[in-house]
RNA sequence: GCCUCGGUAGCUCAGGGGAUAGAGCAGCCGCCUCCUAAGCGGCAGGUCGCAGGUUCGAAUCCUGCCCGGGGCACCA
């Protein structure tokens, strides 16, 4: 197939666009695209001439699926088009695959086009794609796999927002981690990303938490105080309350007696305690006043966000914004919400509360938003922030859930008909539990056993780098398996080890090359590229090549862990090639030349551990 | 009961319409006078939970069943 450049072909597209609307064309000039993407468009033009042409009647062209190859023989990618679309306009599909394969525009990146099995295009990178990959990558460096910010639709990603009445624990690690990769990789991937945490300090848990710290501040003042069976137990809440006592010294305190006088009794039965805490929280209120109050609240929850996000950024994991769902009543987002459900005509009273009629738009009951002692519910909150999201957000407003919040899907999505919105707009993301072993024995999780349960032990354990990459390492949509020992470990068996020592490998073998006395020249190895034709070097370049559709499609598929095992791979195919191979040769142009692979490889693996949060060590 | 995620090698998991189903670990056998053996190579290991269906083609989609995780608040 003779070459032409790829310039040639932009026009091309720029004129076919024109000729048919059919035949969308990306912003992307084809040099910064992924192979992958590369080939879609020369399908998609070919499809595009064919149906200019009347050789194909078909309304729309659909969009073809371009896959990497398991086997060699079937080239680099392979393209399923002709199979799906021969009955569609009644021909076979070899001879459909034929007309298209006579239509594609040439391309340097491509080799030559088969066409195999039932009707495959199959298509082959051609030698001057591999070697123009360790180029570019060496050139674009960091940026290698960043497709040009804004070229994919923006996303507002909320994610972790655990109710800030405790420290994390070890099941929030696996939403924050994969929160934090997610965001980095759909980054990458083009779109504009907003990371948020909202911040529920609203509601009763709060007050719970803000009497648990009152009573523990009474307590460590000298009073005799009962604490109440659902409050927060942990010794974290001394820490809070050491710091009131600081912050407010006496001026919090009242006896004992004030405090338990005719409250309910905290009993297990018929809602017992939940009425003991309740009224507890009442008392509070009375005897502290509405400032006294807010200074305990206040201490309470500042302290505890602060311990939050003091854990989260030591763990790399980042936000633009800490959304407070308080906020969404004062700024009157919420009563604005509410309006334009109600004008929607989506709310209906009963039985003294505001109703939201969710089963219309799609969910299994209605809801209520405001309950009959006036208070909004955390429902309500919800729908407010939706609306705000959505409208600070141009794209998809994405969510990361545990999965036991899987109920709040169908619920969400009818508030956005409520509001309105598109749903569609709305993505959800359920991260499956994390289960902790110690070898082959499963760590209990409860507080009380004192065996661990918060992330930042787990960090402490087995160090960031580590459980970044573990919590990610499978789908998120699957349980996992976190297996302390095996993370901890310093061999091959664990993968995170097993990729950063690839990476220090290639770091030495620099050190090594100075230490000779010698200089690796860039312009020689790129010249000399054509000299890197062991089948091991093949192996890595292809690979190399892969990496930014990896990214595309991780942020596509909403993966991390597709990026996970890339990486892995990709370790796995240097060391076999650096166990079969010396890289410090006398001969100048084959050594420069590998040079040059082994400074890509090592440019790749940073590139893909920095989307992970995973560090890249230059020795280990 | 309803919703949801799953059941793939002894174990942990990829693959989620396509061409001979893949890794790692564990098992067995090999490889350091040489840039980190914290590594590499080889062998062995599978009725893709079961039964139907859709399709030119199903581990993959649909239905039913069996087995497991999780969820179904005027809680947050």
């Amino acid at each position: 197939m003779p070459t032409r450049l790829s310039t040639a072909f932009v026009d091309n597209a720029a004129r076919l666009a024109e000729a048919s609307a059919a035949v969308t064309i990306a912003p992307v000039p084809p040099d910064c695209q992924s192979m992958r993407a590369h080939i879609k468009e020369l399908v998609t033009q070919a499809l595009g001439y064919l149906k200019r042409d009347g050789v194909l009647v078909i309304d729309q062209a659909p969009e073809p699926e371009v896959e990497r190859t398991r086997s060699r023989e079937h080239g680099d990618y392979a393209c399923n088009i002709a199979l799906g679309l021969a009955r569609v306009v009644g021909k076979n599909p070899r001879e459909l695959a034929e007309l298209i394969r006579s239509r594609l525009p040439d391309s340097r990146r491509v080799e030559k086009v088969d066409i195999a099995g039932p009707g495959f295009l199959n298509f082959f990178a051609s030698p001057h794609y591999l070697r123009v990959v360790v180029r570019d990558i060496l050139r674009a460096g960091d940026d290698y796999g960043r497709a040009p910010e804004g070229s994919r639709d923006d996303v507002l990603l909320e994610y972790v927002s655990a109710n800030p009445t405790g420290p994390l624990h070890v099941g929030h690690g696996r939403g924050a981690a994969y929160g934090a990769s997610l965001a980095s990789i759909l980054s990458a991937a083009g779109h504009r990303v907003q990371r948020e945490y909202y911040v529920n300090d609203y509601g009763r848990q709060m007050d719970i938490l803000a009497v648990s710290v009152w009573l523990r501040y009474l307590e460590l003042a000298g009073e005799r105080v009962a604490f109440p069976s659902n409050g927060y137990h942990g010794d974290y809440i001394y820490d809070i309350a050491r710091e009131v006592r600081r912050r407010h010294g006496d001026h919090l305190r009242h006896t004992g007696m004030d405090v338990a006088e005719g409250l309910p009794v905290d009993a297990d039965r018929d809602g017992g305690a939940e009425a003991h805490i309740d009224a507890l929280i009442e008392r509070a209120r009375q005897l502290l006043g509405e400032q006294g109050y807010e200074a305990c609240f206040s201490a309470a929850l500042e302290i505890m966000v602060a311990d939050i996000r003091d854990d989260l950024d030591g763990f790399g994991v980042v936000f633009d914004r800490w959304f407070s769902e308080r906020g969404l009543q004062q700024s009157g987002a919420l009563d604005r919400a509410l309006k334009r459900l109600e004008a929607g005509g989506w709310l209906y009273r009963k039985d003294g509360a505001t109703w939201f009629k969710a089963t219309e738009l799609g969910d299994d009951k209605d809801r209520v938003v405001v309950r009959e002692n006036g208070r909004s519910t955390y429902f309500a909150s919800d729908v407010a922030y939706l609306l705000d999201k959505l409208e600070r957000c141009s794209g998809t407003s994405l969510y990361i859930f545990g999965a036991d919040h899987h109920g709040y899907v169908p619920r969400l999505k009818a508030a956005a008909r409520g509001l309105g919105e598109n749903p569609d707009r709305l993505d959800f993301q359920l991260v499956q539990f994390a289960v902790l072993y110690r070898g082959q024995t499963k760590v209990q999780m409860s507080t009380r056993s004192g065996s661990f349960v918060t992330l930042r032990e787990l960090r402490e354990e087995v160090g960031n780098d580590a459980a970044r990459y573990f919590y990610v390492m499978r789908s998120h949509d699957q349980h996992l398996d976190f297996d302390l020992e095996l993370a901890k470990s310093r061999a091959s068996e664990n993968p995170v080890y097993y990729i950063q020592y690839a990476h220090a490998r290639i770091a030495s073998v620099f050190r090594k090359l100075e230490e000779t006395g010698q200089r690796h020249n860039l312009a020689i190895g790129e010249s000399s590229i054509h000299r890197l034709d062991g089948d091991h070097e093949q192996e890595l370049l292809r690979s190399l090549g892969r990496y930014p559709e990896v990214v595309e499609n991780a942020a596509e598929r909403r993966s991390a862990h597709l990026l996970a095992h890339y990486l892995y791979e990709l370790a796995g195919q240097f060391h076999a090639w650096y166990n079969n191979s010396h890289f410090l040769v006398e001969d100048e142009e084959v050594r420069n030349a590998r040079l040059n692979l082994t400074a890509a490889t090592g440019q790749v693996l940073r590139n893909g551990l920095g989307l992970l949060g995973v560090s890249a060590p230059e020795e280990m």
